[in-house]
DNA sequence: TTGTAAGCGTTATCAA
DNA sequence: TTGATAACGCTTACAA
């Protein structure tokens, strides 16, 4: 049975819908949209005026599917609620939308595994770019990546033989660092409040590699769950006091050092003089906190844009200059150790 | 020209191909993958393995396109690394990822207006669903959602009249609670540290009306950018200090909290004897914190659980129950207030 | 249970 | 500068 002529179209106006209401093709349709530069000022005037009129929003599955570019970039990291790490998303986000693209965030957990499944479901977008949080990945993964022949960057850590390109920054040489500053200030006896994550194991290689070479190894080490939390600072501060006579309590990040500080004080002892604290990450409470946390620094928010850019600049096939980026890290001496 | 027969085939393995390699339609192998009941089991087998030596990877624009059904979910909050949406979304993740759907992620800024373009962008990647942070939205947007006719779940708030499904609490009547709690304990000169944003601003309202009732007018409150900082509570509570003398603080978060805390331990001042302080969302440190901080729980990770159980629930055309979830909140005496 | 045909709403390509 | 036509890779609807 034929709809009365006035029928109202349930549907979603499409591309043709305006080419009709503006008297146009639908292919000069779309070139208005995506290459006014292409087309006569009148006509893209017109155009647009007719997508006002109907209300039209394009369908970027069809686009997608037709150009073969999504403009969809997939972002994995381990926890979206990681304080590390929100910085850093909040930048890509900033700077993917600048840039025209979208973001399919997925937390992977920590575990390769997890991570190849979920890669897996993304590439079904059709992705135009990937960003991977560390250089630790199934060989799957990287199957699928390099079958797909999709860019990535892979960040928050370094390699000379990245998956393609990287932003990121030595783990191992932050924890080196960090034994070399405290070894300077004269702490002897380090006692450790760290997490399971695998780059933080790789800080505490460092850690411990600066360490033994002054002759300090059997260094106490409290592990704690992800992500982080200040209570397992506390609990793990704790632990080390009791089994131990630590002069300095080494964190795996900030939030760990302040509550570490926390439990310290609640006990009546003075940071740094009885006892001194060492955070990494310098998140934004780490200047501010009484005392203030001494911590590895890191550009966190530029990680994430520069990932994003470097994603961009190769998806439109202008990648110049290096595509393995070492932001470095900068330990920030404060009080607290 | 003819290819030769084995040439290698670049672009990415489609349906045909894997029904080619297995010697079967398309769209038997189609049904093989997405409703494998309707085939036979051997024919699932025979699908699965000529899946596996292709290395095919269903591409989702097509699948979207076809069906109409894209299996994105687009959620739009104000700041990805502010700490009271961390979790909501990564538990939004989490559930939405185990129905199958997948997180399309974007920060809107505070203001009505970039939501509205925002919305705007992710309607042209057609989701099956929408998230929203707050019920304050430009009618642009209410529009385009109407029109498009796709499931909204607003959240992080509530009203009689959502666009469509809400998950949240009254922030009013936790800023009454808050008065009314804190008058209770005797406290009569309170000091704001709080935010700029909407849900900060009815708290306050709330707030306000409560210690009005009891005839506590003029209540001085320091603003702060946004997200609060550690910092900011550090610095509010000192110009707070600095212009009044007030024996409480109200913050707007307990980040802020923790922060006036400890500007009010370095003056030397007890809390809460001296000064009391109040907090809001009960964040990971607010139960460890010294003095542990007396505050506004929420169920943050249910507001994300239940947003997208709601979305997939209607989305698949199961919607019972209640559509307007009020998570409520709990007022949790501790120790700083 | 399996197959055929016709879209889904774009863009690439070539022609005018 | 604009238009016609054929993909893009999948699913719906119907047929066998």
């Amino acid at each position: 049975m034929a709809r009365p002529s006035r029928a109202v179209i349930s549907r979603a106006p499409t591309l043709d819908d305006v080419a009709r209401a503006a008297g146009l093709s639908s292919m000069t349709v779309s070139r208005a949209l995506n290459t006014p530069d292409q087309v006569r000022p009148e006509t893209v005037k017109r155009v647009l005026a007719a997508v006002k009129a109907t209300g039209y929003i394009p369908n970027a599955l069809a686009g997608g599917l037709a150009s073969r570019r999504s403009k969809l970039v997939a972002v994995l990291v381990p926890h979206i609620n990681d304080p590390l790490f929100a910085d850093t998303l909040q930048a890509m986000g900033e700077t993917l939308s600048q840039r025209g693209y979208q973001m399919l965030l997925c937390s992977a957990g920590y575990t390769p595994q997890t991570e190849t499944e979920l890669v897996s479901t993304l590439m079904s977008r059709r992705p135009d770019g990937i960003v991977l949080t560390g250089i630790h990945h199934a060989n799957d993964l990287k199957k699928i990546i390099f079958n797909a022949s999709v860019p990535v960057v892979e960040t928050w850590d370094i390699t000379p033989t990245p998956i393609d390109m990287l932003v990121g920054f030595s783990h191992e040489k932050a924890g080196q660092a960090t034994a070399e500053y405290l070894l300077g200030k004269g702490y002897r006896r380090p006692g450790l409040v760290w997490t399971t994550e695998r780059t933080a194991a790789q800080r505490k290689n460092g850690l411990y590699e600066g360490l033994a070479r002054h002759g300090i190894t059997d260094v106490p080490c409290v592990e704690s769950q992800l992500p982080a939390r200040f209570a397992d600072g506390r609990a793990g501060a704790a632990q080390l006091l009791e089994t131990t006579e630590s002069d300095v309590i080494i964190c795996g990040s900030d939030t760990l050092a302040q509550g570490a500080i926390s439990e310290l004080q609640a006990r009546g002892l003075r940071v740094p003089q009885d006892v001194a604290v060492m955070g990494f990450g310098d998140l934004d409470f780490a200047a501010a906190n009484v005392p203030s946390i001494t911590t590895i620094a890191l550009d966190r928010r530029a990680i994430g844009a520069r990932a994003a850019t470097l994603l961009a600049n190769r998806i439109e096939g202008r990648s110049d200059g290096e595509q393995i980026i070492d932001i470095g890290f900068h330990l920030t001496e404060r009080e607290s150790a």
